[in-house]
Parts: C-alpha cells; structure tokens; sequence
DNA sequence: CAGCGGGCCGAAAAGGTTTTCACGAACGTC
DNA sequence: GACGTTCGTGAAAACCTTTTCGGCCCGCTG
C-alpha cells in the first residue's frame, strides 16, 4: 500500500493540480460535477495530502510541541489531555518531549522541535515553582502548572492558595474547628501556598492551627503516618486533617485507622490532588482537591492558538481548583 | 526573532546554498575553510534547517506516531521513554495521540498520523488482550504491551505467565508453601496468564493454591482487601499471598495489616506492576513484578527502525519480567 | 606545451502542495 | 456582430532543502 500524490489523483479525475487542490480544499472556483469527480479520484486511490509539503508552503506545521520534565508524573498527562482536545486532533498534532529534568536534554528537545517547525510550545514544569524562561523563540510559548521567571512569558498556573483556602473551608463547614495542616516539602511553593491559604481561612474564622503549626516534611506516605502520629499525641482532640498531597492523605489515613479513629465521624481527612488511584481506593473514599489540569491544557491551547493568530498574551494566570467530595469528610453528628 | 533559511547563510557566508547544504552536513566535497565561514554563518543566524523540507526530499520525515488507549494510565508512558530513548531524540520525535478507548478516533488519528507522514507507528493497548490488527498501512506498525490479532503484524508483549511464575517461584524460595492467589478481572487475559503461571510453579513443587483456588475479582484495593478477609477466614494458616495486581496488594496489606498479621514473616505478599507510588510506599514497602515496559519501548523502537530499513518481522514476542525485592516478602525465620 | 585528473564549487532539478494569474469559453448586452 | 462579464481551468511560482552533474582552476604528466 504506497501513497498516492496529488498528481496521481488529478490524472485519474482528468484535471490539473491546480483544479484537484481547489476541488479538495473546497475553494468555489470549481465546477459541481468537476469537483465530485476529483473527490471519487481521491478515495479510490486512499489518497491522504502530505502534510510536510503542505506546511512547507503555508509555513504552518500544525504540530505544536509539548516540553515538560514530568512524563511519568501525573501532571503532564491531563494537561496534555486537555491541550489535544482544544485542538481539534485532525488540525493539530502534538510532539511530547520529557527533557527528564535536565536542562541541557531541555535545550536539545527545543532545537529539534523548532528544527521541526512546530507552531507553539507548551511547558510544562516538573513542580508548581518558577522556572527558568525559555527566552525569546520564533514561535509562541505558554507555560503551564510551573510559571516562566520573565513576566514577559504567558503563564498558567492553579491556585493553590485558593485550593488551601477550598479545603479548610470545606472542613469548616463541616463544623470541625481544631483542624491540623500535614503537607510536604517546605521547598515547594505549592506546599507553602496551600498551607497559606489554609491558615488564611482559619484565621478568618477566628481559629488557628490545631498542632500550633503547619506540618512540613516530605511528599510521602510514610511522613503522613509519622506526623499523624506525633499530631496524634501532641494534640490528641484534633477533628479534621489536611493533608497537602493524596500520598500524604493516605499516611494519616493509615495511622488513624490504625488507631481505630473513625474517618470521617471522629476526624474528617481531605487531601490534594485527586490522583485517583489512591484517593478513590483509600478507605474510606477521600474527599480531596482536584487541579483542573484538563482545563489548564485546554487553556493552553487556546492561549497558543490565538497567540498563533497574533494575539499574544503574558503575565501570570491563576485557574481555580476544584473541591472533590467523597467520604472521608462529612458534617459532624 | 524569526528563521534565518539556508540561502540567508549560504549568503552571509558567500558561497551558494548547494555548498553551504554540503558544508553543514559534513560532505567531503568542501573546503575547510568554506565550511568554516558556513558554519560560522549559520551559528550567526541561528539557523536551523527546516524539516519539513528535508523531510520532503529524503522522504523520511523523522517522526513515528505513538497511538495509545491508555494515556493517564501507567503503561503506554513508560513504553514512550523507552521508545524515545531508543531513537536518537534528535532524529526521531514522537506524535502521542490518544484514542480514549474509542475506534473512531483512533481511525481518525491515524489518518492524521499518516498524513503526517510519520515514519512508522507504535501501538500500545490499554490491556494486554489481544486487539483488532490496524491492517496493512504504507509504513511499519508494531504493537506493544497488546499484541495484535493478525499474526502478520509484529507484536511486542510482556511474559505474563512467566511473571506468574516468578512470584510463585519466589515465594517458594523464601520458604512458603502454603500460597495464595488474589487476582483481577478473569476476563483479563493477564489475569488468566498470571494465574497459570502461578500455578504451573506450585504443581512442579507438589503444591496447590491455598483456598483451594484462584481469587479472581476486580482490580481494586476493595476486591484485594474483601478477598484477603475471605481468604483468612477459609484458611487461616496461609503464609504467603501473590497478588495479581499492586492495587490489590495494597488491599492485602491493609487487611493484613488491620489483623495484626505481620508482613512478612508471618505471611509474605508479592503484587504485580511495581507501579511505584503504590509499592514504594506501602507498609512494608512490597515486593512485586516490574514489567519491564521501558524496555518494551525500546526494543519497540529497534524494530521499528529495522522495518524502516527494509528487514520488516512479524510474529509475536515475549519478554521477561522482573522481579523486585522490597520488604513485603523474606525468608521464613 | 597539450592533455588530464583532482579538488571545489554552483546551477538546477526534485520532492508535494497551495496560490496567483492568465487564458478560453459561454453568456448576456447593446 | 462586437464587447464586456463571469465562470472554470491550467501553467507556473513559491516554500526549503538535498543531490546530481557539469564546469572551472590548478597542478601534474608526457
């Protein structure tokens, strides 16, 4: 099965290129019946236009490139989802490219996509923090989840602060009032704005940390449990957690019932993230905080698509989160 | 900043763009001293060839289209490293397209994908059963992970009885005789292959499954945890449990581990996938099967580059897993 | 000194498509 | 019957690069 050129089809329907392009593309110089012919010739030789030549001339590859350094992470995957779907897939492939947090990788995946003519990029960070711009390219950037350091760049990220806020509202609402925040690595800033945002909220209503302050430590189960644990014993009449990871979640998770604490009637759980292999299977069910990555990718390709068409934009976005609610947290009574 | 062509450099440099292409190249047929100036020039402009248009002549266009069901899952990612490792990044990029399960759209994307004109396709099922052959396509196909129903097609799978086998065979070793097996969906072909892997290993030692037989049921924590409570009660003597997936070791364990029954000396438990954001860190962390995927990817790579060359194969290949030693198994005493 | 070969370089074709422009025919108008 | 429109079609240029082949200049051989 070998591949038909234009000419082979124009041949066949008795025209020129010319005629067959037009008559293909749907350009109104052609003659109804001309125009059926030329189609029929196409089918009946599978033919499929080369998209390398027709870039070439419309210097359009329609093929944009996704750089991020998280593949295996759970991050660049939805927005990857997202950004597929806004471009229509039949208008506009993507290249995935995963530099595996290496900077020198980074430039050489970016050589070879602009070499590949790509129409935009998106950026895609391995953590919420800034990072490195890319500096000025010959085609429209976005970066997404993790911000560009030059103000110039457009940057999409998700609220983290408004996600720490989210949670302990939520907690609120469910009339706990001695809540603790258990969350991950002090140097991240996702970690710091959740953990702001969180004691945000709490002030606002009067309160203050349960545990006197925020738990810092590492992105891992067992930090949930060994913090649970210690929350547990310095301040043992604790109602809700927030833990700042689903990872985390489901450490605290782990000691509470290990402790035969009942989730959600003696102490309510949320966490973050809503990575739904652990937090639908925990038990009980985690009520947690979804990132909208999806819609962050579509954002994305909206953004490039208009930066593509000469609106181009810059500064920082922030995109809501969303509250997820299983069974982990519930009203007290 | 815009794209500096071959003719700008061909220009600065002061010589026509046939001996400037040479020059950058690495032809014999130029001067060390024109090729200098080229290169010069072409650093100056920051010229990057374009590869549309050499995709056009040479008629390669350098890219291969990675056509998956199972994009937010855990399979086709790892597949992707490896594959993008096996192909020199700089030479060959890869379109991810997604086909969410649905055959429309894969039809769709591969249309897309072969007016690309992408130099071959990788095609990776979401479950390892067997899937409908995308027929004969003007350019190599191999399927990784699912074979391929049409015995014409290539296709790359991983060793699930052998997997099986492995983790029995383990278990064996550390002593254990008394073995059970907790596994998923029975209409998983990956489920039955397992099973019998398992199986086969106990009959050569002269033994039987615990429980008198396979556990078949869901892929989830909640079947492996309701499974183990069934299973304790029905033999509570049993000193190991191999489990079809890590998800529903996780399950396992909880119960397990709720019962007061030591992991692992006084029943060990293997799971299957080393997805390791389950078995990293559980409690102990697990023992499991790797599958090995990046591996998959780049022998998938390696043959999509011999049928690119001409020496196409055919047939079905299987690869061997891996086990991986963690703390959830160990030797008896 | 004629002829020849080797070393370097440039002109041109090729790859597949889109788009511009010119051309011819058919038709209507005066 | 001459002329102006409109409609449909085709020739050719353009996109950017690689590769073939011919040509020029030099130095060498006979």
């Amino acid at each position: 099965m070998s591949r038909a050129t234009l000419r082979d089809v124009a041949k066949l329907a008795g025209v020129s290129v010319a005629t067959a392009s037009k008559a293909l593309n749907g350009q109104p110089q052609v003659r109804a019946e001309t125009r059926e012919r030329v189609i029929r010739a196409a089918e009946q030789l599978s033919f499929s236009p080369n998209t390398l030549a027709q870039g070439l001339i419309t210097q359009r590859s329609g093929t944009v490139g996704l750089l991020t350094s998280d593949l295996e992470g759970r991050f660049s995957i939805p927005i990857l989802m997202g950004a597929e779907d806004a471009f229509g897939s039949d208008q506009t492939s993507v290249f995935l490219c995963d530099a595996r947090g290496d900077t020198i990788r980074e430039k050489h995946h970016l050589r070879a996509l602009l070499s590949r003519r790509v129409d935009g990029l998106i950026v895609v960070g391995a953590r919420p923090d800034t990072r490195p711009s890319l500096g000025d390219l010959p085609v429209p950037v976005v970066y997404a989840y993790a911000p560009s350091d030059d103000p110039a760049d457009l940057s999409l990220i998700t609220d983290n602060t408004g996600g720490g806020r989210t949670a302990v509202d939520h907690l609120i609402r469910c009339g706990r009032r001695r809540i603790a925040h258990i969350t991950g690595d002090p140097g991240y800033s996702a970690a710091q704005d959740r953990a702001r945002g969180a004691v945000d909220r709490l002030t606002e209503e009067g309160l203050t940390l349960a545990g006197g302050e925020v738990w810092f430590g590492m992105w891992s189960e067992a930090w949930g449990r060994g913090a649970t644990r210690m929350l547990l014993e310095r301040c043992p009449d604790v109602d809700a957690i927030f833990a700042g990871s689903d990872e985390i979640a489901r450490g605290v998770l782990d000691v509470l019932h290990e402790e035969r604490i009942d989730v959600p009637s003696r102490v309510a759980v949320i966490g973050f993230d809503n990575w739904s292999v652990l937090a639908v299977n925990s038990r009980p069910p985690l009520t947690t905080i979804d990132l909208n990555l999806e819609h962050l990718g579509r954002i994305a390709a909206q953004r490039l698509s208009a930066a593509m068409d000469g609106t181009a934009a810059s500064g920082v976005e922030t995109f809501p989160v969303r509250l997820i609610t299983r069974e982990s947290t519930a009203p007290l009574r």
